[in-house]
RNA sequence: GCCGGAGUGGUGGAAUGGUAUACACGAGGGACUUAAAAUCCCUUGCCUUCACGGGCUUACGGGUUCGAGUCCCGUCUCCGGUACCA
C-alpha cells in the first residue's frame, strides 16, 4: 500500500463493517454492558452539516473505546421519522409524507455511514413504522387506563379505582388532578350508573384525558403547540403567530409527577444547566391557598394562591384573570361596560403582543369587593392580564408595598400601599419583598419575624377554615394531540360521544391514506378525510394525532429489543440494558424530550414495566458548531444615462454591472474620520467607476453614461452581502466562482487589497442556509477523509462548548494523519514497520499516551486527546521510531478517533481484517515513565529564574541545600538572603527573599 | 429581572494552586522543484534592545498564598435558557 489514501481505505472499511456486522450488540454476554445513546434525530430533507455529527463523533469515539475496554456496547440509531416539516412539504406538493421521509433517512443513513459511525445498524428503528407506533399506541392506551393514586403515590389500573368505587364510593379517593372537576358519590349510586355515567366520572381520573384546554394555536400550522415548541410567541418550526385558545384536547397527566421528576434530578449526572433548567420548567413553590369572601356576595368565594403569606395584612386589593370564572357574577352595573371592554381588549391581544409588552400596566375594577379574612378589611376586586387563568387559581392577593408587579398597578390605579415590615425600605420607589424585619400594621403578627408569622398566619387560616398550606408547580399536564396528519393515530374511539380506548388486540391503528394532506372544509384535521375509517366498522376514530415527542418519549427502550412483536421490550432485554449509561444530545431538548421520557419511564416503572428509575444516568450536551459567515460589500451606485437628445431617462431596461469592495476598503471608506492618506481606495474606486462607465457606453451605445459611488465616509454606501463560504478560502473570494454564482454578478467588478485579493468580511452565526455559510460534511470526506473530520471536529474545542466552525484549521490533522501513515511507510512504499525492541524514550512517549488517552476519553475531553497524539507522532518521527512494540499499541489507541486508518493498518500488521474493534486496550506501565533526574525550575518569589537537574530521588532537604549552595541567589537574588525556601518534589523549587 | 455558561496570542484553543500561551491554523522567511502541489526546516503573545538581555501579559479592581489563568469578594462584557408563575 503506498500513499495514504483515504478515499480507498474508508470505503472499504465501512464495507467490511457493514458486511461482517462488526459492531452488532447482542443481548446475551458475559462481558459487562454499555449504553451508549445519540439523540433520536429528525430526518430533514437538508441532509447533515458539519455541525450535527459532532455529538455522533464524540459517542462514537466512547462506544468504540468501552469495547476495546470489554465492555458489550449497544450503540444504536434510528429516526424519529413522523413530523411538521414532512407534513408541510407534503401539503405543498402533495407527495405523501412517507415517501420524502424515506428518502431523507436513506441520506442520512448514507451520510452517518461515510462518517464510519460504529452503530449496530440492524437495531435501526422509525417512529412512522407501524411496527414501532403499535407500542407507542400501547402506552397511551395503558395511560388513558391508569389513574394516579396520591395515597401509594403511583399510577394505578383503572380497573383498581373503578372496583373501589363499586364498593365505597368516591369517598377518600385522593387522585392527582383537579377535584374540581370530579362528581361525588357513594357506592350505591355508582352501582346505579349507566356505563356512559361510569366512563364520564372516570375520565377526569385518566393520565390521558380530554379537556377543554387553553392551547397555543398555532393558524400558520394549523396545529396546536406545546410550551416547548413556542419561542417569543412564534412557532419554533416555520416561525408562525401564535394564539391562546380554547379547544378539547387531549391531556397527558405530567403534574402527576411532578414531585418524583423534581426529586429525581438529584441523582442524576446531568449537566447543572439541564437540571436547573427542568427544575424551573416544573416551577414548584410552596405557599398557601387563601379564601376571600365577597362583599355582599354570600356564597361567592375567591381562592388566592400566594407564597407569602405573611404579607397578607398588605393586601389592599385582589387582582383575577379576566377569564376568572366569577367576574361575571362580581362586575357591578357601573363598571360593566368597563370590564366587558377590557375583557374583549385582552382577547384581541395575542399571546406575543401580551408577552412583548409587560411593561404597561393595565386593569379594570370590577366594582366589587373582596374581605381581607385576616381583618374583614375590604379589599377592591380588579381584573388584570398580568395575572394568568390557568397557574394557582387565577387570582391573587395584591401585596403593593411587597411585589414589584403589585406595586406598579397600584401607583398606576392609585391604590395604597402600605408598609408591612419595619425592614422594608424605599417604598416610595418601589417595593421590597424582603422577610427580614418584624412585622407592623399586621394584626395578629406584628412584632413577628418571618418564620413565626408564617406559621401563625397559617395554623389561623386553617382553623377558620379560609386558607391551608399548598404547593403548587408551574409545570401544566401537556397537550397530547395534533391537528395534523402524520403522525401516530390516537387509538381511541367514540360512542355516542364518549370516548374509548380500542383493544390491544387491535394495535397497530394504522395511519389512513388520504387524498390531500390538509384540514377539511368544515376545519376538522386532515384524518376526517380518510373514507370508511371507523372501528370495527361503525365508530368513528379520534381524528387528531400524537405530538412529535410520543415516539420520541421511549425509543432508547425499544432498541433493546427492537424487532419483539409481543412486547415492547421483552423483559430480558430490558433488565440486561438496563438504562442509558451516557446519553449524548443537544441541550433544545432540556425542558421538552428529555422531561417527557423521563415522565414515561416513571409511568411505566409504576406499571412494573422497567426495573430503574430514571432512563439517563449521564447526559452530555454536545455545543454547537457555529457557523462561519463571510461577506462581500457591495456599493451603491448611482448611474445617469443621458440619450441622444440629452434627455435622462429611465434605466429599467438596462443591466448595471455591481461593484464590490474588499474588507480593508470597506473598513476605511465607511469609517468615519477616513483621512487623505488612506484615500487610495477613492481613487481606485474612481478609476474602476471609469472602466465600468466606458463599459457600459461600449454595451449600450445609445446612451452616455455617469456614474459616482455614495455614502463614502459613512455606512450607507456599502451593503454587507452573504457570500457563500464556499467560494472563500481563508476569507479570500474565488472571484470566477462568484461571478458564476449569480447572473447579476457575471460583470461585477472588484476593488482589491494591495496584494490584489479580495478579502472578505467575517461573522460567528448559526449555520443556515440562509446565510450561505453551511459547510457540508461529505465535501470535507471526500477531501480530507472521514477520519479527517473525525479528528478535526474534536480538536476544535471542548465538546461541550458553542464554537465557530473554520474549514481553513483541517489542513492541520490531515498532515497528522499522513505523518502517523508515515511512521509504517517511510518511503511511502511497503510497510516498514520492525521488530527490533523500542528504547525506553520510545516507550516512554508511548505510555504518557496510553495513560493521556484514557483520562481524556473518560472526561469526555477529545480535542486534548488529538493534540496529544499529534504530540506522540511528533515525537515518534523524532526519534524515527518505525517499531512494532510502539506503534501497534499506538494504532489501537488512535482507532476510536480514526477508525478507517486504524483498521487498515491493524490488517497491514498482520491481524485479521476488522479485529481491532475487539482487541483489549492497551494496558499502562507506569515505569516507562519515570526518569532518572528532573529538571526543576528555580524561582526567587515565585519569578522563574533558570533551572537546575536533580536526580529524582532527590529528598527536599537535599534539594534545597544544593540550591543555596550554588550560586543562584548570588546571580538572581540581588543581594538579599533567603528568608525560605519552598521545595515541591517533582515540580519547582521557590527560594523567598 | 432571574438561572446557567464563558472571557487566555491574528484564530481555534492547552494548562492536578507550581516554568502561562501546549497542539493546530494563519502569517513571515528558507529548502527541494523548470514550475506548482506535496513535504521539510526556521521565526511568530506584547513592549524594549544592534544584540545579550530586560519589562509586561490570562476581561477589570481587590484579596488569600512562598506561588493564582486556576481559590475568594466586587465590577464589566458576551453567549444560552427563562420570564407578568403570585
Amino acid at each position: 500500500m503506498p500513499a495514504y489514501r483515504p478515499e480507498e481505505i474508508e470505503k472499504k472499511w465501512q464495507a467490511h463493517w457493514k458486511q461482517h456486522s462488526t459492531f452488532q450488540a447482542h443481548n446475551h454476554s458475559d462481558k459487562p454492558k454499555y449504553y451508549v445513546l445519540d439523540m433520536f434525530p429528525y430526518p430533514s430533507g437538508a441532509g447533515l452539516h458539519v455541525g450535527h455529527p459532532l455529538g455522533y463523533i464524540a459517542s462514537d469515539i466512547v462506544t468504540r473505546f468501552k469495547r476495546l475496554k470489554g465492555f458489550n456496547v449497544l450503540h444504536p440509531m434510528g429516526f424519529d421519522s413522523f413530523g411538521l416539516p414532512a407534513e408541510q412539504y407534503a401539503i405543498q406538493t402533495g407527495q405523501h409524507p412517507a415517501l420524502t421521509t424515506d428518502q431523507n433517512i436513506e441520506t442520512y443513513i448514507k451520510q452517518l455511514s461515510s462518517l464510519g459511525f460504529s452503530y449496530d445498524w440492524n437495531r435501526e428503528i422509525r417512529t412512522s413504522d407501524a411496527s414501532y407506533y403499535k407500542w407507542t399506541q400501547w402506552i397511551f392506551l395503558k395511560l388513558f387506563n391508569s389513574w394516579y393514586n396520591l395515597d401509594t403515590n403511583r399510577a394505578e389500573a383503572l380497573t383498581d379505582l373503578t372496583a373501589r368505587f363499586a364498593e365505597r364510593g368516591s369517598e377518600g379517593v385522593r387522585a392527582a388532578g383537579d377535584d374540581g372537576d370530579r362528581q361525588v358519590f357513594t357506592a350505591g349510586q355508582w352501582q346505579l350508573f349507566t356505563e356512559h355515567q361510569k366512563l364520564a366520572a372516570v375520565h377526569s381520573y385518566r393520565l390521558a384525558y380530554q379537556q377543554d384546554t387553553y392551547v397555543n394555536w398555532c393558524p400558520g400550522l394549523g396545529t396546536v403547540l406545546s410550551n416547548d415548541e413556542v419561542k417569543d410567541g412564534l412557532s419554533e418550526r416555520g416561525g408562525y403567530p401564535v394564539e391562546r385558545r380554547l379547544m378539547p384536547q387531549w391531556n397527558l397527566r405530567i403534574t402527576a409527577y411532578a414531585d418524583r421528576l423534581l426529586a429525581g434530578l438529584d441523582t442524576l449526572d446531568w449537566p447543572d444547566a439541564v437540571k436547573e433548567m427542568q427544575r424551573n420548567w416544573i416551577g414548584r413553590s410552596i405557599g398557601a391557598e387563601i379564601t376571600f369572601p365577597v362583599q355582599d356576595h354570600a356564597h361567592a368565594q375567591i381562592k388566592v394562591y400566594t407564597t407569602r403569606v405573611d404579607t397578607i395584612y398588605g393586601a389592599t386589593f385582589l387582582v383575577l384573570a379576566p377569564e376568572h370564572e366569577l367576574v361575571n357574577e362580581l362586575t357591578t352595573p357601573g363598571q360593566r361596560a368597563a370590564v366587558d371592554e377590557y375583557i374583549a381588549a385582552t382577547k384581541r391581544r395575542s399571546e406575543r403582543d401580551r408577552m412583548a409588552d409587560t411593561k404597561t400596566v393595565s386593569g379594570v375594577f370590577t366594582g366589587a369587593y373582596g374581605l381581607n379574612p385576616v381583618n374583614n378589611e375590604p379589599v377592591q376586586i380588579w381584573l388584570a392580564d398580568y395575572v394568568l387563568a390557568g397557574y394557582g387559581t387565577g387570582a391573587v392577593m395584591a401585596v403593593p408595598s411587597g411585589d414589584q408587579r403589585d406595586y406598579l398597578f397600584a401607583q398606576h390605579f392609585g391604590l395604597p400601599i402600605p408598609a408591612i415590615s419595619d425592614a422594608q425600605q424605599g417604598l416610595d420607589q418601589q417595593a421590597d419583598p424582603t422577610k427580614e424585619g418584624r412585622y407592623i400594621n399586621s394584626g395578629i403578627i406584628n412584632g413577628l419575624t418571618y418564620k413565626e408569622a408564617t406559621t401563625k398566619l397559617i395554623a389561623y387560616l386553617e382553623e377558620k377554615g379560609l386558607g391551608r398550606g399548598k404547593v403548587n408547580f408551574r409545570i401544566r399536564d401537556s397537550i397530547f394531540g395534533r391537528q395534523r396528519y402524520w403522525g401516530e393515530p390516537i387509538p381511541i374511539y367514540y360512542k355516542d360521544g364518549t370516548a374509548y380506548g380500542i383493544a390491544e388486540s387491535d394495535l397497530p391503528l394504522v395511519l389512513p391514506e388520504i387524498s390531500e394532506y390538509k384540514p377539511t372544509e368544515t376545519g376538522e384535521p386532515p384524518l376526517g378525510r380518510a373514507q370508511n375509517w371507523l372501528y370495527r366498522d361503525q365508530y368513528p376514530y379520534e381524528l387528531s394525532t400524537m405530538p412529535g415527542w410520543a415516539g420520541s418519549s421511549w425509543y432508547y427502550l425499544r432498541y433493546m429489543d427492537p424487532t419483539n412483536e409481543a412486547r415492547f421490550v421483552s423483559e430480558e432485554a430490558e433488565q440486561y440494558w438496563g438504562t442509558v449509561d451516557l446519553y449524548m444530545g443537544g441541550a433544545e431538548h432540556a425542558t421538552g424530550h428529555l422531561l417527557y421520557a423521563r415522565f414515561w419511564y416513571l409511568f411505566l416503572k409504576d406499571l412494573g414495566l422497567v426495573s430503574s428509575n430514571e432512563p439517563f444516568q449521564k447526559l452530555i450536551n454536545q455545543g454547537m458548531i457555529l457557523g462561519r459567515s463571510n461577506f462581500v460589500y457591495r456599493a451603491s451606485l448611482g448611474w445617469t444615462a443621458i440619450n441622444a437628445s440629452g434627455d435622462i431617462v429611465s434605466q429599467d431596461h438596462l443591466v448595471h454591472p455591481f461593484l464590490f469592495v474588499s474588507k480593508t476598503a470597506f473598513e476605511i471608506l465607511t469609517s468615519p474620520n477616513s483621512f487623505k492618506q488612506d484615500s487610495h481606495f477613492e481613487i481606485k474606486i474612481s478609476e474602476k467607476l471609469g472602466v465600468m462607465r466606458d463599459n457600459m457606453q461600449t454595451r449600450y451605445p445609445e446612451y452616455k453614461f455617469e456614474v459616482e459611488a455614495f455614502g463614502i465616509g459613512n455606512n450607507t454606501g456599502f451593503t454587507p452581502l452573504h457570500v457563500d463560504v464556499n467560494f472563500v478560502d481563508n476569507d479570500i473570494l474565488d472571484i470566477n466562482a462568484f461571478r458564476g454564482w449569480r447572473e447579476e454578478y457575471n460583470n461585477a467588478e472588484f476593488i482589491f487589497e494591495d496584494n490584489n485579493t479580495y478579502l472578505c468580511g467575517v461573522e460567528t452565526e448559526k449555520m443556515s442556509k440562509s446565510k450561505y455559510n453551511v459547510v457540508n460534511p461529505d465535501v470535507l470526506i471526500g477531501k480530507y477523509g472521514a477520519d479527517a473530520l473525525r479528528l478535526y471536529e474534536m480538536f476544535l474545542g471542548p465538546l461541550e462548548q458553542y464554537k465557530p466552525w473554520n474549514t481553513n484549521g483541517i489542513s492541520g490533522v490531515g498532515s497528522f494523519l499522513k505523518k502517523f501513515w508515515r511512521l509504517f511507510h517511510p518511503e511511502d512504499g511497503d510497510l516498514a514497520v520492525t521488530d527490533e525492541p523500542a528504547t525506553p524514550a520510545e516507550l516512554k512517549a508511548l505510555h504518557k499516551a496510553i495513560q493521556k488517552a484514557q483520562e481524556d476519553i473518560e472526561k469526555f475531553s477529545f480535542n486534548t486527546s488529538v493534540s496529544l497524539f499529534m504530540i506522540t507522532v511528533n515525537e515518534l518521527t523524532a526519534l524515527k521510531c518505525h517499531k512494532r512494540a510502539i506503534l501497534e499499541p499506538l494504532v489501537v489507541l488512535l482507532s476510536p478517533y480514526a477508525p478507517h486508518l486504524a483498521e487498515e493498518l491493524w490488517e497491514e500488521l498482520g491481524h485479521a481484517a476488522g479485529s481491532i474493534s475487539h482487541t483489549p486496550y492497551p494496558e499502562f506501565r507506569e515505569e516507562f515513565l519515570v526518569e532518572d533526574n528532573v529538571i526543576y525550575p528555580l524561582a526567587i518569589n515565585g519569578k522563574v529564574r533558570e533551572q537546575m537537574q536533580f536526580a529524582a530521588a532527590a529528598t527536599a532537604a537535599e534539594i534545597e541545600t544544593a540550591v543555596l549552595a550554588s550560586d543562584f541567589l548570588a546571580r538572581f537574588g540581588e543581594g538579599k538572603s533567603a528568608k525560605k525556601v519552598i521545595v515541591v518534589p517533582g515540580r519547582m523549587v521557590n527560594v523567598v527573599v
